[in-house]
DNA sequence: TCGTTTCGCTACTGACGGTATCGAAACCGA
DNA sequence: TCGGTTTCGATACCGTCAGTAGCGAAACGA
């Protein structure tokens, strides 16, 4: 049932090289001064390889924060509960080192470029829209506002002052959320 | 009492031509595309000149949004009264064309550049902190706390769709907001 | 008219995103 | 071992844009 393996030389495990390399370069040198040529370079790899998988520099960006977020983790009982986990858990993972910063950057880019901010809402808040939907019974403009709130404030605080927020601010943030999602 | 005018040519009112020059060409191409060349030419003036008063691009676009905006209304009687006006106001400031592109565009530029992030957060955000401050009696914290999740919010959404919050979510936003800032 | 300050213009540098080309490497099947 | 196929590496290159240098002219006050 696996397609046969195609001729010709094999893309080895490339892009969990490309992955790490990008992410320490960003959080080494910040969004815009990892440049493609830093990130080829610190992966060890040509950087028309980059250019043959990913069509953008923002592309691989989205395709890596992808990569280091993963499935949003809530199960669906309680729905509160899942909304402080889903909250929690982007919390921490935008805190891991140069995720908040190229997810900041990304979203910058995409500002202005229409293909990238296609790519960034459908791979990027496509799968995590659909998953809270179901998890916590909500409809799409309600998660949409959600989705808002949580990872805009978020970023704002990383934006405004280079480091992600603290704790109190962020129970703060659930708080005010639940209290909002259970009051009806 | 009025300081000696000083000898020279002087500097006529330059500012305004070249802010209105700003948000239109941001308006029209957006932020990346609006290049120092672009603007100097739609407010007829040579490119030197605006790096004669302004030592960066994000700096004129900081300005920019600083005289796009001016004060923020709040009358300091009514809390809730005041954060849904400030809230509002805000909404309708980013809405308004080009300043929403342009807020969102120096503002990732800002996450890279901690010089540009210390004009950003002094020139733009410290006025407004200080206001809501005392309008609203509440801590630094907590006001602090209230810029990211209404600022973050709408920008996440700007630039994630790339129109404004609709006026549902916005009420949305301030009830949550509202709610949530008075009780206790 | 002279001194001072600002402006316009042209030309330039350096960095970066992205592309083109060509030869070599890595695999499969025979 | 030997072609066929595909991917990779290296180098060179283009276009754009932020930011700078230098010079002459314009706009004032005295």
């Amino acid at each position: 049932m696996t397609p046969a393996r195609p001729p010709g030389r094999p893309r080895v495990g490339i892009d969990a090289e490309v992955f790490a390399a990008t992410l320490a370069t960003v959080h080494d040198l910040g969004y815009t001064r990892a440049t493609m040529d830093r990130i080829a370079a610190a992966a060890g790899v040509a950087k028309t390889t980059l250019y043959r998988r990913w069509p953008s520099k923002g592309a691989l960006i989205a395709d890596c924060l992808v990569d280091a977020l993963g499935p949003v983790p809530v199960r669906g009982v309680d729905r509160g509960e899942d909304m402080a986990t889903a909250i929690r858990w982007i919390t921490g993972k935008i805190g891991e080192p140069g995720v908040g910063a190229a997810f900041a950057g990304v979203f910058v880019d995409a500002v202005n470029d229409s293909a990238l901010r296609e790519v960034l809402a459908t791979r990027l808040q496509e799968p995590y829209r659909v998953a809270l939907q179901e998890a916590l019974g909500e409809s799409e403009q309600r998660v949409l506002f959600f989705i808002d709130v949580v990872v805009g404030t978020l970023l704002h605080r990383m934006g405004m002052t280079g480091a992600p927020m603290v704790d109190s601010d962020v129970t703060a943030l659930i708080e005010m959320i639940g209290h909002h999602f259970t009051s009806d």
